[in-house]
RNA sequence: GGGGGCGUAGCUCAGUUGGUUAGAGCGCCGGCCUGUCACGCCGGAGGUCGCGGGUUCGAGUCCCGUCGCUCCCGCCA
């Protein structure tokens, strides 16, 4: 069956620079054989390059029979350059019933530069439909495919938007190094081991932060610089071993600063990427209220079905499950999940189950709404009426809705209950296609309880945000000047106004148990340089490859890397890790050993 | 470290309660058609069913192990 022209097959596949009104001019393009037809004794090759796809037609009458004889020969990816002369495509009204307007290069001469073999997947989808593995071992293959291509253009305009604002505002790009020191707490370190020190090593930097307050120090007061780092933990959709970040420090700054400058350089990315985001100043949510009403810390607001702590509401219940966990300082979350939730069957309420369980909850607890909020389940009778309506209300809940509870320790049931919510949110749609949210997450805790005995406390940015309160009081009462920026439930950036008194400095450190040896072992430059004079300062790290991936509506940063790697942190391409051979180990110091037994 | 999913032709996938020579679409090769553009028509090649072991008369299918990919928890200051 023949397929009708559709009108629009040619109109966005044109390429070159190549115009209309350039008809009769001859000029030369080259590219890759993106698709051969032969008909009526022509040959038309669609040739591709970066910017589209333009249809070569090499006629035996048009060009000596060497050309066309070569043009014979031509298969899928094959390189060339070829010219010609510009024509319309119905000049000659060849055939009325085509696209009229369309763009052709009649060939009169071509030069094959390079033969290819039969590509691995197809080259023209559109999609990105194949097995990733198989992308990665033919990535050259892979980012030929214009999805590819068109997200790192985009990433090079994000990169090159960042720079051109923070140029603009009076920023210096300052490279740090690669090769540096273990830093401490943290991520694990990759390590590099040193030749010429044998027996020492090298870390690569999980982020620049100790050079950027040297830097400080040393009165360069705007510093930025698009920076890889590195860390040693299990990746995910949007963590990468090595990835890029945009690291940027203020002197003389406090938060309204750093945030400031942040939303025009972000106001500025989106504008160039065309990304429909709201209007800056974006709102800000302190952290408790984040991990209330959402369960995390990088809340998802394009949708409601906010959580609310219904413990207070429900003590003195006669339900045994909520009152122990009541009794013993938990809480007991719910939120409201609609009609949509009422409308779940039996066997995908018990699924939900599933989904809190992976953050450590029992279960999830449904309980319909009925008329005035009470509730129409079998655990109604182990609560007054007024609690049923005063839980129903708390979530705003009407009759025909469905509750869910979370009841357990405090940081699993917020954590379970918000993972609850995000799991619903998606299934029943109700992300607004188009909506996107951007807030900053502010007040935040400076110390987080490990509940380990000998370091009890940790820092839940890092070790060099300043403080607010009274460190000798409650570490878990201890405020932090740190501030996160949320898009669309992704962390993208966080960063915070940095301590400049060595004696704060090293009072903090105390307090997550790093004795004085041991800070002047790992970090001791810094607190020199502290003694040094420090200005105040802070600043802030961007997640680059996170922000282009949501650009892009990419699920995975690895589609908006050119070379990334896999879950196991393998690069298919490379083949990278691999082993290396015993004398060069023998060089680094290192002892060789065998592959882990497997027991 | 733990849990879920996946692995069948170059690519995307189907494969019924275990049952003959394992299929489709696209791609590839050959032929025909002939201003084609998701062209059309005819024919063809191409598969250790990730790998190893087991159960069975018989395994793509069931079991165990293993490798790879992927998602999630832990981890990621």
């Amino acid at each position: 069956m023949k397929r009708e022209p559709q009108p629009n097959d040619l109109r966005e596949r044109w390429s070159g620079g190549l115009r209309a009104t350039d008809a009769g001019a001859t000029t030369r393009v080259a590219g890759w054989v993106h698709r051969r037809r032969d008909h009526g004794g022509l040959i038309f090759i669609d040739l591709r390059d970066r910017s589209g796809i333009v249809q070569l037609v090499f006629h035996p009458d048009g060009c000596p029979a060497e050309v066309f004889a070569a043009a014979e020969r031509l298969r899928s990816e094959h390189v060339l350059t070829a010219s010609g002369e510009i024509a319309m495509r119905d000049a000659e009204n060849v055939n009325p019933n085509l696209p009229t307007g369309e763009i052709e290069l009649r060939v009169r001469e071509m030069t094959v530069l390079a033969e290819a073999v039969t590509p691995p997947f197809p080259v023209d989808e559109d999609d990105l439909e194949v097995d990733e593995t198989i992308r990665l071992e033919h990535r050259a293959v892979d980012l030929r495919r214009a999805p590819m291509q068109r997200t790192l253009e985009l990433r090079h305009r994000v990169v090159k938007t960042i720079r051109d604002t923070l140029d603009d505002e009076d920023f210096l790009e300052v490279e740090t190094p690669i090769l540096t020191r273990s830093t401490p707490e943290g991520a694990r370190d990759f390590l590099v081991p040193s030749r010429l020190q044998a027996g020492s090593w090298y870390a690569l930097p999980q982020s620049p932060q100790l050079f950027k307050q040297l830097l400080m120090i040393a009165g360069y007061e705007r510093y930025f610089q698009i920076a890889r780092c590195f860390r040693d933990e299990d990746l995910r959709g949007f963590r990468q071993p090595e990835f890029t970040q945009l690291d940027l420090e203020m002197a003389f700054v406090g938060e309204e600063d750093v945030i400031g400058v942040m939303e025009r350089v972000m106001t500025a990315v989106f504008e160039a990427a065309g990304f429909d985001a709201p209007a800056a100043p974006w709102p800000r949510m302190p952290y408790a209220e984040a991990m209330l009403r959402y369960g995390n810390d990088k809340p998802d607001t394009r949708f409601g079905m906010e959580i609310a702590d219904v413990g207070p509401l429900l003590d003195g219940s006669d339900f045994k499950v909520f009152q122990g966990v009541i009794d013993g300082g938990g809480a007991v979350r719910a939120f409201n999940a609609g009609p949509q939730g009422a409308a779940l069957s039996r066997s995908e309420l018990d699924g939900l189950n599933e989904v809190v369980q992976r953050h450590g909850a029992r279960a999830a607890a449904p309980i319909p709404v009925e008329e005035g909020g009470l509730w129409g389940s079998n655990l109604a009778k182990f609560f007054s009426e007024d609690q049923q309506r005063a839980v129903s209300e708390a979530v705003g809940a009407a009759a025909g809705d469905l509750l869910l509870f979370v009841a357990d320790k405090e940081p699993v049931a917020c954590a379970a209950i918000g993972a609850l919510r995000l799991e619903l949110g998606e299934r029943f749609g109700l992300i607004p296609e188009g909506r996107h949210d951007l807030l900053w997450i502010v007040d935040w805790p400076m110390f987080e309880a490990t509940g380990d005995s000998v370091n009890p406390w940790t820092a839940i940015h890092h070790p060099f945000t300043a403080p607010l309160g009274d460190l000798d009081g409650d570490p878990g009462a201890v405020g932090s000047r740190a501030y996160d920026l949320v898009l669309d439930g992704v962390e993208i950036g966080g960063g915070s106004i940095r301590i400049h008194d060595p004696a704060v400095q090293q009072q903090i450190l105390a307090l997550l148990g790093i004795d004085a040896a041991e800070a002047e072992a790992r970090f001791g430059f810094l607190l020199r340089a502290l003694d040094q004079g420090a200005p105040p300062h802070g600043g802030i790290a961007m997640g680059i490859d996170r922000i282009v991936a949501i650009l892009a509506g990419r699920q995975s940063i690895r589609d908006v890397i050119a070379f990334p790697k896999t879950a196991s942190g393998g690069d298919p391409l490379t083949g990278a890790p691999a082993p290396v051979d015993p004398p060069q180990l023998a060089e680094l110091f290192v002892a060789s050993t065998a592959p882990a037994p497997t027991e």
